[in-house]
RNA sequence: GCGCCGGUAGCUCAAUUGGCAGAGCAUUUGACUCUUAAUCAACAGGUUCCGGGUUCAAGUCCCGGCCGGCGCACCA
């Protein structure tokens, strides 16, 4: 059969529910108007039909008539799941649901399959994540998640753009997997006969461009990291990173805080949310705690960078964690924040002053060249937002990679790669500069209040079929 | 990668100790002029994820595999 190329639709579901609230039972507002969208319901009776509309906006319920609508019969029997589009009046019926009286009404698509459960709809993962677009229309809030994060990362971009940061694009495909601490996918261009390595973070590519004189910069874009699959952990994911020459690690922790208060704000209108049943407040300011601190809080014993590497080694054992022979104190102390921290720090905070040995691309302390000028920021019990001063210093980055180098071969394949046109980008001379990494799918499942990221990622990665 | 749990009609779910594989919705047919997950009547709908095994008999028990959820590990 054939269908419109084209419904030329006058009005929203959504808007007609706010526009004619005020209409009374059975009160006919002389108003024509034109809907499309998909039927969800279907209620026939005799020579009346009811029908529930579904738009991108909202619901609205279709009252079709024997007497007043063109092809009554044909509409009597639409299928759960049909795309119609439809013109008629605005009434509220009888019984008080707002409605739009059918005079003619076109078939716009049919739809072959449907998910028959009007009351569960769908909710096995595996068809909702294969068959997302079934998910979309049978689970509104699977819809509302995903607006929600599409709002996030609109937000996230005005913001930037707000603050004179210009938006740059850098490769995906690259001959060094770096910029972070991760296993990269691999590929092959035939014909520069090449192996890439899909990105695992655009940082280096963009502090190039600040060496280039984009003095404030930013991407949007996806990462790849070869790694497990989890509630919290796709391998493909979305994140900003932004760089500000002349800014030191506290000008971008204000920024941090204000963009994604203002994120929260922009999408839900507060700053308060609630996350899986439990409130906080992306309000600025967020408290600034070192991890030395935070640390020896949670040991109730006095440990740093500086601590004997034997005693936090001994304090890690304690608690069950295997120590590496190749972690020095720095390592030691992150591993040890990570057990006795991390997972308990539900209101936005600031965590700073990380150990050099894992910042090996942050600039040193200016009162302690252990430590580097490095935060991340945690909501929830996770971590939210990765910054630090930039190391500038061609001749430090280098000693840094060398150091990860070792790493390497003492057989962490997730150690850092010498980048060498890196190296010599820094040596065209890199201003102080601040950078900062969002994890963009966090962030949206902090606001559209989800437990699992593949709720925030229209088409999250499956393991293929194999049947 | 490891552990636990799950996979039954298009969808959502039942099935007692191993004993004829069911319901609601959807689909099909019929009734019905204000329904709201409409209601009522009837018909139809199955490789119980796949492959082996035990048994007189397997959705159910055993072995292997596939896919998913959660946890651990890794990470953001």
């Amino acid at each position: 059969m054939t269908t419109p190329y084209t419904f030329d639709h006058t009005a929203y579901a959504g808007t007609l529910q706010t526009t004619y609230a005020h209409l009374a039972d059975a009160e006919e507002s002389g108003v024509d108007v034109r809907v499309a969208g998909r039927v969800m319901l279907l209620r026939t009776q005799g020579k009346l039909a009811f029908a529930t509309l579904r738009d991108s906006s909202g619901e609205i319920q279709l009252f079709a008539l024997a007497a007043r609508t063109e092809d009554f019969a044909e509409f009597a029997k639409l299928h759960l799941g049909d795309w119609v589009g439809v013109s008629g009046e605005v009434v509220r019926t009888k019984r008080g649901e707002l409605s739009v009286k059918v005079t003619r009404w076109v078939l716009l698509a049919q739809a072959q399959h449907n998910f028959g459960d009007k009351w569960a709809g769908i909710t096995d993962f595996d068809l909702r994540y294969r068959h997302r677009e079934a998910d979309l229309w049978a689970n509104p809030s699977s819809r509302q998640s995903l607006a929600r994060r599409s709002l996030v990362v609109r937000a996230v971009r005005e913001r930037c753009w707000a603050a004179d940061f210009t938006e740059v694009e850098t490769p995906m495909l690259n001959a060094i997997a770096t910029g972070a601490a991760a296993r990269p996918f691999t590929t092959f261009h035939n014909a520069l006969d090449s192996q890439f390595f899909l990105r695992i973070a655009p940082e280096l590519w963009l502090k190039r461009l600040v060496v280039g004189g984009f003095e404030r910069v930013f991407e949007l874009g996806r990462v790849f990291r070869n790694e497990g699959v989890s509630p919290r952990h796709n391998p493909e994911f979305t994140m900003l990173e932004l760089y500000a020459a002349y800014w030191n690690y506290t000008d971008m922790m204000a920024f941090t805080e204000e963009l994604v208060a203002g994120v929260a704000s922009d999408v839900l209108g507060t700053t308060d949310v609630t996350y899986q049943g439990r409130p906080f407040s992306f309000a600025a300011p967020w408290p600034r705690r070192t991890m030395a601190e935070l640390t020896s809080a949670a040991l109730g014993e006095d440990v740093s960078v500086h601590t004997p590497r034997e005693r936090l080694a001994a304090l890690l054992d304690e608690r069950g964690v295997s120590v590496h022979e190749s972690w020095g104190a720095g390592r030691c102390l992150a591993e040890l924040f990570e057990e006795t921290c991390e997972e308990t720090l539900w209101d936005p905070i600031f965590v700073t002053d990380f150990p050099v040995e894992v910042s090996p691309l942050a600039r040193r302390h200016q009162r302690d060249p252990e430590l580097t000028e490095r935060f991340e920021s945690y909501a929830a019990g996770r971590e939210l937002s990765n910054g630090f001063s930039e190391l500038n210093d061609p001749l430090d980055q280098r000693a840094r990679f060398e150091d990860q180098a070792r790493l390497s071969d003492a057989g962490d394949d997730e150690a850092m790669r010498i980048d060498e046109d890196y190296i010599r980008a820094l040596e065209w001379g890199l201003p102080p500069t601040a950078g900062l990494g969002v994890g963009i799918d966090r962030l949206a499942m902090l606001i559209a209040d989800e437990a699992n990221i593949r709720e925030v990622i229209a088409f999250p990665t499956l393991k293929p079929r194999r049947d």
